[in-house]
DNA sequence: AAAAATCTCAACCGCCGGGAT
DNA sequence: AATCCCGGCGGTTGAGATTTT
């Protein structure tokens, strides 16, 4: 037997492979996406695909740094759920299980770090029982944001770039861009940019049209979305 | 201004469960 | 009923960006 036609592709994706994938997206819709990835003619394997699409190319997902509303409700659900995080990002409208993760690692790293270092400048007994491994799935009372507080979050539509390297050196673009170039090629077909942030779901997707009324929907029967009335308290939301 | 440290986030991996055959 | 395949999830890694020294 031979080898794979060629090996699948790996790391950042280029412009093009975005563009790729959005259009066939967009005729099959969010499944299949073994098959998707093969008749795309993607080298990229179904689960990468379909990787990129949830957490980068998906038209409802908000980018950029959580509200304070969106980081209390991490705390407040993954204190019910513990490490539940596409259970968490079905709360948490536009925001993928990838980001809550990911930001609920970097401020468990930041909380080790104050931890140790209150601890080394005071040396009480009694607080070994929280520890940092401990604390990994235990919320902390409340949530600390130092540094980087003036950093702006940038919104998909905005200016999130992306930096790759090509053989022609370094590209960045931008979802913009991306649904620019797919309206520029389409633009036979009628539809607008808009049309495309827009369609991009309606048309393809049957699983769009499910989550249409609540996009982040859960099945999971266990499910409840939290409610005041859980002891969640949260303000301004 | 440069180097070092820290942070962010996209992407991969392995495992598991559900549906199809 | 058993097996296979695919999609989804959680954990982890590494590159690039940003901040601090």
């Amino acid at each position: 037997m031979a080898a794979k036609n060629e090996e699948t592709r790996k790391g950042p994706w280029m412009e093009q492979e975005d563009l790729q994938l959005v259009r066939f997206v967009r005729l099959f819709g969010e499944r299949r996406w073994d098959y998707l990835a093969k008749v795309s003619g993607l080298n990229r394997s179904g689960k990468s695909c379909r990787l990129r699409w949830v957490n980068y190319l998906h038209p409802g997902l908000r980018h950029g740094r959580m509200t304070p509303e969106e980081e209390h409700l991490v705390l407040e659900l993954h204190a019910k759920w513990g490490n539940r995080w596409s259970r968490i990002a079905q709360c948490l409208p536009g925001r993928t299980d990838n980001e809550i993760k990911n930001y609920w690692r970097t401020r468990m790293r930041k909380k080790a770090q104050e931890r140790r270092m209150s601890t080394s400048a005071s040396p009480s007994p009694s607080s070994s029982s929280s520890n940092i491994s401990s604390s990994a799935n235990e919320p902390p009372p409340d949530l600390v944001m130092k540094k980087r507080d003036g950093m702006e979050s940038v919104a998909v539509g905005s200016s999130l770039t992306l930096g790759f390297g090509t053989n022609e050196g370094v590209m960045a673009y931008s979802m913009d861009q991306i649904w620019d170039e797919i309206a520029a090629t389409d633009r036979v077909s009628g539809l607008s940019t808009e049309e495309h942030k827009h369609g991009a779901r309606s048309v393809a997707s049957p699983l769009w049209e499910h989550c249409s009324a609540s996009p982040w929907k859960v099945d999971d029967e266990e499910f409840e979305m939290p409610t005041p009335a859980d002891g969640l308290v949260i303000s301004s939301l």
